[in-house]
DNA sequence: AGTTAGCACTCAAGATAAAAGAGTGCTAAA
DNA sequence: TTTAGCACTCTTTTATCTTGAGTGCTAACT
């Protein structure tokens, strides 16, 4: 295991550079390390010991007659093995566990609230990843007649999922064609994935609807989509305007880029989507494998509840983030949503423990009519 | 009228001088006005009539010894009546369209990318509004039966919206109670608003549901939270990071507010939503009563189809901000986006010009089962 | 052996001063 | 009314010097 060439002492000295680093975002040199408590040694050992870890990797020097930063692998060290827990305050829960509270049921709204809580106790850039459906095909359909121009489109993929779609028809059918509809997308398109629909489906549908063929394009177009958009969860950051007061984004442009990254979403969520375990992840700098990230870190873990992952809670901030706290607050975080959705669970009738009462993840729409 | 008291001369400069400076950044002096086309003075000259506009108010001198900057009021008199029409080449046109084409005949979607586009045309940062709905109170209820854990309550409000929420329930009802429940909705809560959901309400409805009771709060929950959420509408906004190449926001602390602000989101939706007429917008400064934009500008514009406003695109940047290609760029992202819900709508029968032959809006839910 | 005091050396950052330069306002002549 | 000319102002740039934090190394100390 790499760090175990190193002495306590090197330890000691490691962590104390990444906590003063981490408080004041300058070098660290050997004199003001030496006042600190926890390191009994003469400025001159710091050095040798300085230099010895910086031979190894942990540490970097800006330029000759600076201090040392930390480097990558430092901060890596450091959140593996050096570590201390970060104590939040009786209040601090109570505070968190009272604003989450607050907010509707709504997964959608607590891990929103969640990611902003994230960024306002951290004062780096909070997000919140809501797991996509995988509605690879869909397994049932079903239609609600509303009126003579309107249903909705219920859709059943296999994982269970519910999706819903208003649609509109631009002539007036009848409640059986509605229905009609929907037993022949039960019979035809069921169990399909979204390449196979293709021409032949289309005029396949289109006879079998017989005078009601116009409704067939729309519908698989619909269909489509359902199958093909969207499949990799949304995800809400809050709190970007908090990286601008860290000066170690120097450039503009690095920042830009950033918030472009971000911005695009995609990368974030795959980086997060790809992780398989339930723990709390810290990915430092290059670790995460998106480019423009290399000057930031990034901790998140997912509330998993029943094997199922509710959604995820992180933070996003610069390389020199104060992870005791940051990983404490998603630890909290992530038990106090966790700690909600049970209470909502223990609403159901006992015995059907793993039901939840009520969840609302559908979307509203809204339409015009004519 | 302001500004009929500027001889044409005056106005010359001041057009002059306000183009410069959004093309340079920088304060301009006598001399460098005095080279450009359309300008046939000395610099003397030049310089008098700089300082009567600025007696005037329309320009501003950042310390003695340097050039002239547009102040607000200049911003604007360029923008009332100095401006010159940016022309788009075919070329670029033809690129809008096919960029917004390529997408689904999604509003949304095709919201959000004419903001992409916008933004990734004038290098500032693009918005797309899409408004709220205002359910004050349903009109009436459906319910789709999906299986005896799961169904589907749907939702027309008074504009005609059409709204659906996946209920799950915590033990196993038959496909008639949940009929059942659509019948005493109808009964009981439509037309009701949500702050007459109360106690009497919810107890009457148990009281009807006899032994399915346990259905009735979570349901009035999700009325409740339907008809009060997110009334204001969607704001989305694209290529943030393009505001942190302009040097005109010094601080980074102002930049963070804005920032702050914009992701607030509710101050730039009310922004927008008290405009009434369908014109493009252009709020400079300070004029948009949003504190923190004082250094910036916003442009917008409703996409009204059928005296319905299906959408807001704009363009934010800083004060110093091309306003004839913006203003160009926002007319041009509104008018293609008509023609193509036009188009939309021209794919439905003859004398049914007004129907859109699709159009969906309901988001996807998805819930596990078990 | 490991530790520490001492010292020469390095290099960014700050201070000071001088020079440059862009721009102005004003006056007087065209 | 316009313009050339000029003195004046004030920022920006450049250069030079100084400061000081921090280092590495050596030699003495424990």
């Amino acid at each position: 295991m790499y760090g175990s060439e190193l002495s306590n002492r090197k330890k000691q000295i490691l962590k104390a550079i990444v906590e003063s680093h981490i408080e004041l975002g300058e070098p660290i040199g050997s004199k003001s390390l030496m006042q600190l408590p926890g390191i009994s040694c003469s400025s001159a050992t710091i050095r040798n010991e300085m230099a010895e870890l910086e031979e190894l990797g942990y540490l970097e020097q800006p330029h000759t007659s600076a201090g040392r930063v930390p480097s990558q692998l430092g901060y890596r060290f450091y959140v593996d093995q050096l570590i201390e827990h970060y104590a939040m305050t009786k209040n601090e829960i109570a505070q968190i566990d009272r604003i989450l509270k607050s907010k509707t049921a709504e997964l959608d709204q607590i891990l929103l609230t969640a990611s902003k809580l994230a960024s306002a106790m951290t004062n780096y850039t909070g997000l919140a990843v809501k797991p996509g459906r995988s509605s690879a095909v869909i397994t049932r359909f079903e239609t609600a007649y509303i009126d003579e121009y309107n249903f909705v489109l219920i859709m059943i993929n296999a994982s269970g999922n519910v999706i819903s779609k208003h649609i509109r028809m631009t002539s007036p059918k009848s409640q059986s064609v509605v229905a009609q509809l929907a037993a022949i997308l039960n019979e035809t398109v069921v169990n399909l994935p979204a390449d196979a629909l293709n021409m032949s489906v289309m005029l396949r549908l289109e006879e079998e609807m017989g005078a009601d063929a116009e409704l067939v394009a729309p519908i698989i177009k619909t269909i489509y989509t359902t199958l093909t958009e969207n499949d990799g969860g949304e995800l809400q950051l809050t709190g970007i305007g908090n990286l601008l007061q860290y000066r170690d984004y120097e450039s503009p442009e690095q920042l830009g880029d950033l918030l472009g990254t971000l911005e695009q979403k995609d990368e974030i969520l795959k980086l997060v989507s790809e992780k398989q375990n339930d723990d709390i992840s810290v990915l430092i700098g290059s670790e995460s494998s998106v480019k423009v990230m290399n000057n930031s870190a990034i901790v998140f873990k997912p509330i998993v509840r029943d094997g199922k992952t509710l959604g995820v809670i992180g933070v996003l901030g610069p390389l020199r983030m104060d992870y005791a706290k940051v990983l404490e607050t998603i630890e909290r975080l992530c038990g106090s949503v966790g700690e909600i959705m049970d209470e909502y669970s223990a609403l159901a009738p006992p015995g059907k423990k793993n039901n939840v009462t009520k969840e609302i993840d559908i979307k509203d729409g809204n339409n015009d009519p004519s």
